[in-house]
DNA sequence: GATGAATGAGCGTTCATTCAT
DNA sequence: GATGAATGAACGCTCATTCAT
């Protein structure tokens, strides 16, 4: 029905509004130190219109996390499956990473804030999908790497471990970013992340 | 003066009981899920008197956080220190990282789930300290590869960059282990960290 | 808009509830001696709903003592110049005052025992407003008495000294009377008020 | 016994001294706005010392006030009674009202800021001795009016309003005083309240 | 459906008083 | 007697959530 779907659609546009205005202000400001008043008002609803949108402060929260890190997840394996050998494709991991930060530098920041504090029913729910992500993607990366390992590119050392290292190093580059204000873009860490991952510091 | 003595090493005994206590919970629920009440409580002070040890509930979160965290720093760059040679002392480095964080998991989990909240002057500070601690650590370590590089045990790559990169593989192997409950040691990743640093990934 | 207009007015008749049951509270206790809930139970709102009408509990107090005193001014000076002469003008002085205290006896018992404890901004604040409220009405009398001095019914004596008597001993009888328990109508010490200040003690 | 008599003078000389300061310190403050501690600390004792001279705060302060207060009606009324006839009396009253006044001004302000709380049993003592030492007070200078009624110097009104009179005109020079910060001396005033009693306002 | 005023539990903090030393 | 650390009841205020309009 014509109706039932333009509703459909208003909906999601004004729970994706709302969802926006949120992960600013969070990100900003950090979970506890922001008001539902404070996001209603931002995104052009009253208060207890949210409620008809999100269950709580702490779902509207959660959800604006889990969707946006699903969308990270996303973006990133797209662009790895398209690229065709294993070193094309772990570049494309960095580089996708990469850009992903640099282009939500805010909710990033969210993590290097963490807040994570469990305690309530629904915040744990939050950190166990954070957890079954992250496994998820590091599961998907360790694939990758045994591709390059029986490739006989890469040494066979524990693909988890490994997978792990790779994307703390992107992660590293991402931090010391964030961190420290520069002008640089962060993609300019692209190839040394890779010449580091593959070839390690020491001289042969 | 005796008397006065002994007055000043329970006062520090009591306040180190009182930090003990708010290290364990804090870390376990987050700072604010946290009253100040439960820590008296577990302390075994009444609320009154945390006040003559500690300014208020923010002063109490940083100064736990930032004495441990000096503790921390300490510890690892006395053992790095003692070490002969650069590679000996990166090893040392990436023992004395994993050995702290396996004796300290409840103060670990803190970074896992940041909380660097801000916004109030002191929580400010705390940051500012905790990024200026963090630049020098990593300063420490800067000079110690600037060592290996000389040396010609390591190849000539950006210092504060390698720095970088392996505080956070020492990091990545800390939290994948904080993370995912294991009965195995976390120092047993030293070799794999040393390894991967040195080398690299790819095969040769 | 009709819908807007009923809201504001039920927004003021509320505020004036609070104001009227604070005053009552206030008077009976002081300041110091009130809590929130008590205002808030005693006009029928929870607590937190003060805090729609007024910043907190100083701003509560400071709106009170301001807008009531503001009333007692605006009365006393309405009457007075309704009065034709001087000598008419300074008896209805006198009785519009004394009518205010009869009517308000709780208010006014809040200056027989002070409390503008300063200190913080916002008492400053009313501080200030008291004494401007105080010299713009001694003022006003001290004009008064000019045209009687010029008229040559008064004696030609520093019309602010004269005006400040004059009040004071308006306050005089109202002191005595809401200090000393009794029947009689305040009111009745007008015309003692008048003979007192207009002809002095002294048997000529 | 010479040493009992010596620890008592001790108590009384150490007791003033708390007294003193705490004059000092609620006259500045206000009740409210001053902790226990801060009186010890300014007398130089240990909080605990301040209980074996008072029983709490508040009979400290009520303590402090009657005692002040005994001391300016004594002051007062031993240089009228040392006057010879009703118009030296009434004359020397003024003069030693506002010679007390002009050197005691912070404790003066206290008057001007009131804070007679109540509620409590033992402020609700201090109110009573208050009332009583005024009504006291009163009926002393009503004694001086009836005398110089009866001798023909002052008109047959009631002595009672015709003190309060007095006694506010007299207030009412202080306060103004106390209110508008002014280089030239409260004593300056004598002559004026003197002329305004006696005589009034009215030209005759 | 949309609104935002009303709610009240819960928090961090203060400070008069006590009492072990 | 003198001390001052320890106590904990009590306060003002916030804000996620509800629900009458």
């Amino acid at each position: 029905m014509e109706r039932l779907e333009r509703k459909e659609r208003e909906f999601h546009t004004r729970r994706a509004d709302i969802l926006e205005q949120a992960e600013k202000i969070f990100s900003t400001k950090g979970y506890h130190n922001v008001t539902v008043a404070e996001i209603a008002n931002a995104s052009g609803f009253a208060i207890g219109s949210l409620y008809q949108f999100f269950d709580g402060k702490e779902h509207l929260y959660t959800t604006m996390i889990s969707e946006k890190l699903d969308l990270m997840y996303a973006e990133i394996r797209q662009e790895v499956n398209a690229a065709k050998d294993v070193t094309d494709k772990i570049v494309t991991l960095i580089n996708a990473h990469l850009k992903f930060v640099e282009n939500n530098t805010d909710f990033c920041r969210i993590f290097l804030r963490g807040e994570n504090d469990a305690l309530s029913e629904i915040m744990t729910v939050l950190r166990q999908k954070l957890i079954a992500d992250y496994v998820k993607h590091i599961t998907f990366i360790e694939n990758l790497l045994k591709m390059g390992i029986k490739s006989g590119l890469l040494r066979a050392l524990p693909p988890h471990e490994i997978a792990s290292a790779l994307i703390h190093l992107i992660r590293s580059a991402a931090s010391e970013w964030l961190l420290m204000p520069t002008k640089e873009s962060l993609l300019s860490k692209k190839d040394f992340i890779q010449d580091i991952f593959l070839n390690g510091v020491k001289k042969v």
